[in-house]
DNA sequence: AAGTGGTCTAGACCACAGG
DNA sequence: CTGTGGTCTAGACCACTTC
């Protein structure tokens, strides 16, 4: 415990980060180097004070995010023990963080096919949360997986104007757009909300899936917004039903409510 | 202001909740009421503390509650913005974490209409990773929102041999199943994994939701496993698709990234 | 310069779980 | 009973945005 409480002290000088920040990923380090095993239980919010100088506040601020990287859950008169000891859950389609939407652009292919700038009508507009008649680039394409030819979706995303110079966004694509725009402009996604809807497959989207209009499909729209909750991005996927399917998974909270 | 603060302070004799979260469910009610509209700027942090009587720890915590559901960002030298009025037609549920299901449980209303113990099929053992034979108690009903005489969704429940003898959960439920698996065996629910897949809705659940057979509908598969990871329930939910829609939010610190 | 949210301290009381 | 985490107060300093 000193030796960690030591390297704590030294990292103190790193000003770049808040302290419960450098606390959380101390201890996720120590569980992951096995410190802690699944099903210890870590040192109390006292023992933590005491041991790295903080405040309890501090100390707690640190366990919250312990707990919402589903880590550790916490109890009221047992304390906080450790449920898992790797911090991402590297595979599968697992939505549980913006982190994963990056992962997935990389484990498959988007092909843009057509790349415009239009003036938005009012339908949308709406979409997008600007006014009819802005010029935001517009971008087309489908998704593909490894070796499977058929796509598994059709996507359509729309590009704020003043990110509309993006470059190298034609053709196929390894990493998310967002991503790009990211590195490009020096703009930072802060927040994605998404909305997942089962609609039917119009005939255009059928013939670009190759499948039967008509059948069901899975609609996700994405927004991606900066920290000041502008719209940056949003992207519209259309899913075939039997070629994809949306997977999460919850951890408890350091709450319940009835 | 006066009015919704009076709101709060009556509100208050409820102990049932802390103040963090009663704050939290006024500005809620709020900005969905139309007080606050899309870009408007909340009341700063300080003038909450003085309208509402309570310390910024607990202003704060209330905002946090609604930068999690998506409704609002912040931002240093600026302030409290609202990016969402979280108004739709259809019904949205928005999944944050597991807290979220409870709220669900409680904003809707699940009618069971069957219940009874089973034998599992070679297919309802795959689905709840047990063995054919086993006696899985297996429940059958409709979920309701509000005044809608059309159910957003019919549901089938299978729960765990050890917690078959479950009582009271026939007729309408106003909490989750699996809350009343905690309540009545002190087993706690710590993950929920879930599947979501578009479907075409069949005879069967056609003539249950009064719609037509063949439209698209949300197919959502949770699995509720207590800390050890074994299977205490799974709950097949499949949607009318214009009668609900999933909404989540990612923030971006969701994560402690090393 | 003034005001915002982000971080942090040092206290306090509570409900709950355990011996 | 003691100790745990959950909630809450009343202060403080900071980086940042805006004027």
């Amino acid at each position: 415990m000193a030796r960690s409480a030591d390297a704590f002290h030294d990292s103190l000088l790193n000003t770049s980060q808040p302290r419960y920040m450098q606390l959380a990923k101390t201890l996720v380090a120590e569980i992951a180097d096995g410190k802690y095993a699944v099903g210890d239980l870590l040192p109390t919010e006292q023992e933590l004070c005491t041991q790295f100088g903080i405040s309890r506040f501090t100390a707690r601020e640190a366990l919250k995010k312990l707990v919402q990287s589903g880590l550790v859950t916490r109890q009221p008169g047992v304390g906080t023990k450790v449920v898992s000891s790797k911090a991402t859950s590297a595979y599968s389609q697992n939505m549980a963080g913006i982190s994963d939407l990056y992962q997935y652009a990389t484990d498959t292919t988007l092909v843009i096919e057509k790349q415009e700038i239009i003036a938005l009508t009012e339908a949308q507009s709406a979409l997008v949360e600007g006014t009819a008649g802005e010029t935001w680039l517009h971008l087309q394409g489908k998704r593909f997986v490894a070796d499977n030819p058929l796509p598994i979706c059709v996507t359509e995303i729309w590009i704020h104007p003043a990110f509309r110079s993006i470059r190298g966004v034609l053709g196929e694509q390894h990493e998310a757009i967002h991503s790009n725009i990211e590195q490009q402009f020096g703009e930072t996604i802060a927040t994605v909300d998404q909305q997942i809807d089962a609609i039917s497959l119009t005939r255009a989207h059928a013939t670009q899936l190759q499948a039967r209009a008509g059948s069901p499909c899975l609609k996700i729209v994405r927004k991606y917004r900066n920290r000041k909750g502008e719209l940056i991005e949003v992207a519209v996927s259309t899913h075939a039903a039997d070629r994809y399917s949306y997977h999460s998974v919850f951890n408890r909270e350091w709450r319940v409510e009835a």
